[in-house]
DNA sequence: CCAAAAGTGTTCAGGCTACACCCATGG
DNA sequence: CCATGGGTGTAGCCTGAACACTTTTGG
């Protein structure tokens, strides 16, 4: 038996997370100009093309809908209940996306306010469809995520103190750590390299070492079978 | 600006693993009767109808063409590059699937060998399609699982001897295991029943004693935050 | 009595946790 | 000189890894 195959819609959408020293990880809503859910927030996302691929299609309405682009981005689960959207039968590709802190501030410049914004991951608006729960998925999968890939990095800039480090673990996985042991296991993983330079000192308080995360090196301790793990 | 969605065609295929305790771990798959790849190896899998849900696809479609009905059903990943059918564009979302023992072998008898046949994960033919890809991906994914879910119950039967669960663990992971150090962990999780039975002896050797997998046990310990890790 | 498989404890090393005081800077 | 935030070491405990002989059964 052949079967033929029904008209179902795929679309992708992307959790976007940024990081702010001062704010903690936020994520980037859009504010809908259209019905259903007109003037509610929602993810990011859209259609995807006939002849583009899934993460193609995430770049490009990222772009289009938010003005970013990002360098990170992992496939995270498939939502595809028959309905979950009221119009039609929409299967959806969820992703998500890190970006650096120094694009994050960008975009308060570029982008109309009303429409883009970041929301603190604690103080998270009503959100339009299943969105709610996609969002609740991504942030688990960051946080596990977290803890066994150095995926941290990618939301800090290229330099960083180490305080900038700890203050990410810290907003991202919701409890206090202790710097002495989180500095010994981090540098014990030798992934980040301390530079001759030394933050610059907004306020008060004895300026930090900056730090780079060395990613060719921890491609080869991967290949030699050493994990990061945290 | 609103878009129109393209024509896409959404499948499903489900990666289902099975054990044996004298051939180890294998995998279900079905020889295509059509083409594109007709008489190839493929994984089981199928269209999506308009108003089930993408997990009632994937069960409906295992029914369909190898006659087994699966507990343990976990979304893997969505494939969806735009040349990975030749007729048309097709997202697929896979899936895996772990069945029992006793359902494992049920299935020798009531399907017609040609058609659906287990193949031992150390043994596979070429695959059609993307076939091979997605499965790769499902190993490894049961492989990280293993360590830190106790997924391995859902392949053996409600009783087992330890040993079993040990060939599993050596099968699937493809490297020898300490047998003392084994259960010693094991047994420290507090998630497994010690039954007053021996397993029937086929053979030569002593016969293990039995053990259950206490699951309401294993739900208490993961509300309280207590981890499984092997 | 021989072959096959199951059962069982100890030791050592390395990693994880807990914990508190001094230092550099700006205001 | 005070407030703020960064930098640093040690001791006890626990967990994980290595390792070999005895027991039960069937043939």
């Amino acid at each position: 038996m052949v079967k033929k195959s029904p008209v179902i819609s795929v679309t992708v959408d992307a959790v976007v997370f940024g990081y702010a020293k001062t704010e903690g990880v936020s994520v980037l809503l859009i504010r809908r100009k259209y019905p259903p859910f007109k003037d509610e927030w929602a993810i990011p996302g859209g259609f995807v093309l006939e002849d583009e691929s899934l993460e193609e299609a995430v770049k490009r309405e990222l772009r289009e809908e938010t003005g970013i682009s990002v360098k990170y981005l992992e496939q995270l689960y498939t939502f595809g209940a028959p309905d979950r959207d009221p119009r039609q039968r929409i299967i959806s590709v969820a992703y998500f996306a890190l970006v650096k802190t120094a694009r994050f501030m960008a975009l308060k410049a570029d982008t109309d306010a009303s429409v883009a914004q970041w929301f603190n991951i604690t103080e998270l608006p009503a959100l339009a469809f299943d969105h709610k729960h996609i969002l609740e998925k991504a942030i688990q999968r960051i946080q596990a995520k977290l803890r066994y890939e150095p995926i941290g990095f990618e939301l800090l800039d290229k330099k960083f103190p180490f305080s900038d480090l700890e203050r990410l673990y810290v907003s991202l996985l919701g409890r206090e750590i202790d710097r002495r042991n989180f500095k010994k296991k981090m540098l014990s993983l030798e992934i980040l390299d301390e530079l001759d330079e030394y933050a610059r000192n907004d306020g008060a308080g004895r300026p930090g070492k900056m730090f780079s995360f060395n990613k060719q090196r921890y491609t080869q301790l991967q290949k030699e079978g050493i994990l990061f793990e945290i």
